[in-house]
DNA sequence: TGTACATCAGTGAACGCGCGTTCACTGATGTAC
DNA sequence: TGTACATCAGTGAACGCGCGTTCACTGATGTAC
């Protein structure tokens, strides 16, 4: 059957959007294209109509998270001082519970390093957000402040998810909260 | 055929520690039974009469990691002022380069979290850890910097091999050990 | 305005493959007599 | 010391299943005349 002229772009955005909510919940190889497809209620053949193979879609997906940040982290991010509150939003436990519309890192980038080949989306992902954190900090810091920061967010995230205690699990949010909104206050004084 | 008095517990002790590594370097569920027995010399039928599962491997593969800790970091652990050698150590390109045999949370703990039930061993596992690192902090330290110190050094190592320049790893590992570094003097001074 | 045809997004059966798990078995060794 | 037997760690074929990928196809729509 034929379709009007955006129908085929239409259904190749919900793939993605589809899957790149999977791959963030439940991991990339435990991820089945069948389900995915099912899903939208299309059937797994056509799925190589859009693809070239299940790491472009990884990529695509990974890349369609890049455009989708959560719209409270951004409005953190513009006003002033708002890091603490990004902070907080990053750390809390609606982010914890919701990982198919959080930050893909957390749940994908043990999986990315040990697929096969590396790709440049990981890098182009992860250097946007430290970016965004480089903006948001005092001028006078130095690169390893975003670096440090991003990498205790996603740490911290990641590992509250693991566990199985659910105090535990919050112990681990509300340590790096205290931890990192204490050494922005000393970045910004010290150095 | 039988075996000798403590045979049985040999090989089990083989498949635990092939595993452990296995499960470190390429995930969960990359990791396949029949390759790992295979591996040993061993064929995949046996392997029921060591585990009931694969999780209970996966259980048992935590376990032992837990106990298999890096002589050169514990060595950091026992003497005073050696926290900064095991930053170093723990975020070093030796450890970048060689997840099977290192430590665990990198690799293996988003796949814990989305795995279907999860169970005590990687609160155990991280809980030890966090003891360890407090202990190695200053006397008036509070709970959340070794929870923030930890969530940083799995996040960064974690984001360094999933990468692909290896100039951006390179940076993500030193930033990370410049920041923890900078914060143990200012958990000291301040607080 | 009406008909013939080309397009091509999506269909669904099939491919080989490796997965975790089960099970009837083998056969070298330790034990009992 | 020599023989018969029980043990049980390990064997290897087989189970059903879902995976990523391929491919000949369908059939509603847009276009050409």
């Amino acid at each position: 059957m034929r379709y009007s002229e955006d129908h085929k772009a239409g259904t190749h955005k919900r793939i993605v959007e589809e899957a790149s909510q999977r791959f963030r919940r439940d991991g990339i190889g435990a991820t089945g294209l069948q389900p995915l497809m099912k899903a939208l209620g299309l059937t797994h053949g056509g799925f190589y109509a859009h693809f070239k193979s299940k790491d472009d879609l990884v990529e695509q997906a990974l890349r369609a998270a890049t455009e989708d940040i959560n719209p409270a982290a951004r409005k953190a991010f513009r006003e002033p001082g708002g890091l603490p509150n990004f902070i907080d939003l990053y750390l809390s436990s609606e982010h914890r519970a919701n990982p198919a519309q959080g930050c893909p890192l957390p749940t994908m980038s043990a999986e990315l390093g040990q697929r096969g080949q590396p790709s440049a989306t990981t890098d182009a992902f992860l250097t946007a957000r430290l970016a965004q954190l480089d903006e948001a900090l005092p001028e006078d810091h130095h690169e390893h402040h975003a670096i440090g920061m991003f990498a205790t967010l996603v740490g911290a995230l990641m590992l509250s998810r693991s566990v199985e205690d659910p105090q535990l699990s919050e112990r681990l949010l509300e340590g790096a909260r205290s931890w990192l909104k204490h050494q922005i206050v000393n970045g910004e004084s010290q150095e």
